[in-house]
DNA sequence: TGTACATCAGTGAACGCGCGTTCACTGATGTAC
DNA sequence: TGTACATCAGTGAACGCGCGTTCACTGATGTAC
């Protein structure tokens, strides 16, 4: 009987599974805003209601669907970073960097969910999603982590004179966090995440595509200058 | 007869200039995809069909407000760059880059509608919206152009060994969109607006505040590494 | 100056649509004795 | 093995809502003679 209530559990996941996947098929046509249990419902051949037995409301199926976005992006570049021997910091770094623009063009759809316009009417639960959006940075720190206590990292003095509020708040956050690095290195780490995520955005709204053309080129010309500010240099490329 | 008839389409002018206010602040509360004909109706004291004297169809109205964002933002950047000495370059461009971003800020609905996620079911008519998208652009690359010649902007050697599938492409611009420079300036134009646009839109997403702390500092700090990216070093900050 | 006419902003009813959510229910499946 | 019972995914009708858009219309204002 045991086995039957696991098995029973194991179908629910897969119901669950199905309509996420239908969610994001539908969000791809129509945007994250448009989203609806109706149209789901329709999609898998079952009455709107049926949708509650999964769900307690269509906020619940947003929120499933932004951990879902967090968690599928930290573990793609995660595992792709396990994969690279762990002293090659430069390499990890690049790597890191191709793959979290490489999972936002995949996974367009699940980009905007996270980072896009909010959604009208939802708001995330804040103590769910800060977490699961903290893992991406945390890998990518780690990393920054290692290269700066092996020697390798060294920030251009530019980078280095960071503003004394800014500081200060990293400082905070370094401990409050659980990060317990050198502030320094979040200060890099945020420059670096805003600069490839506003190339990322553009990309993904098809702004930048008619500028510059080539932006995988472009990409890694970008993410290299980005190494090379903190004197990193990989071997991939 | 011809005074009544101006002071009619002033009348006009003044009706559609309620209507877009009214849109615009139920974007801010609602978000851009949720605008809706007859909210803005309701908040006018009018019926929904009275709209149709001013605007053929939803789409129209989002349409204006496009525009309308697009040029504003190239306004308060422009009007502000001519209040500079014009050969005083690194302030201009410094200038240019710290006033892009306190336009976004102050008006974020609007940077929303121009740079954030599509409203399902529109789409742009390009041939209005990218001249009015360019206008910024053509501001920056012509502050870069003007310190290019006279012999102040230096690109590093990192920035020099762009991709030659981008700068093909950028060469190719240069001359079909009139912009006649360098396609080197395209480029840093280009890498220098992806950059400050990650932070900008991080911000208005909530997203930099509780990483950073002060922003303000933050996005300084980042537009002077810019500048010094390019051998510029502005007077003012 | 007075009257017939044109203009046009705005009305009110209607169409057809989709939405999230509730509720009492059915009916299949598995459980307990 | 057979029967009464519990569970629970899914149904179908309904509620109350908002939406964009159309249509024939009213009524004020200005125009022409």
């Amino acid at each position: 009987m045991a086995r039957i209530k696991i098995e029973a559990d194991k179908k629910r996941e897969v119901v669950i599974e199905r309509i996420k996947a239908v969610a994001r098929q539908q969000m791809q046509m129509e945007g994250a805003a448009a989203l609806s249990l109706r149209a789901i419902a329709r999609e898998l051949d079952i009455t709107a209601p049926a949708l509650y037995r999964y769900y307690a409301d269509r906020d619940a199926l947003i929120t499933d669907l932004i951990l879902d976005a967090f968690n599928a992006l930290a573990d793609y570049v995660e595992e792709r970073d396990h994969a690279l021997p762990p002293e090659q910091y430069a390499d990890r770094l690049y790597t890191a960097l191709i793959n979290y623009r490489q999972w936002s063009l995949d996974h367009a759809v699940d980009f905007e969910l996270i980072y896009g316009s909010p959604i009208p009417g939802y708001t995330a639960p804040a103590e769910l999603t800060v977490p699961a959006a903290a893992r991406m940075f945390h890998i990518i720190v780690g990393i920054l982590d290692g290269a700066y206590r092996a020697g390798i990292l060294k920030p251009t003095a530019h980078l280095e004179h960071i503003s004394p509020s800014v500081a200060a708040h990293l400082a905070q956050m370094s401990t409050a966090d659980g990060y317990n690095v050198p502030p320094i290195l979040l200060a890099v780490a945020s420059l670096g995440w805003a600069h490839i995520h506003g190339i990322i955005m553009l990309e993904v709204h098809h702004h930048l595509p008619p500028v510059v053309g080539d932006v995988d080129a472009f990409y890694r010309h970008d993410v290299l200058g980005l190494l090379e500010s903190m004197n990193m240099h990989p071997t991939i490329p």
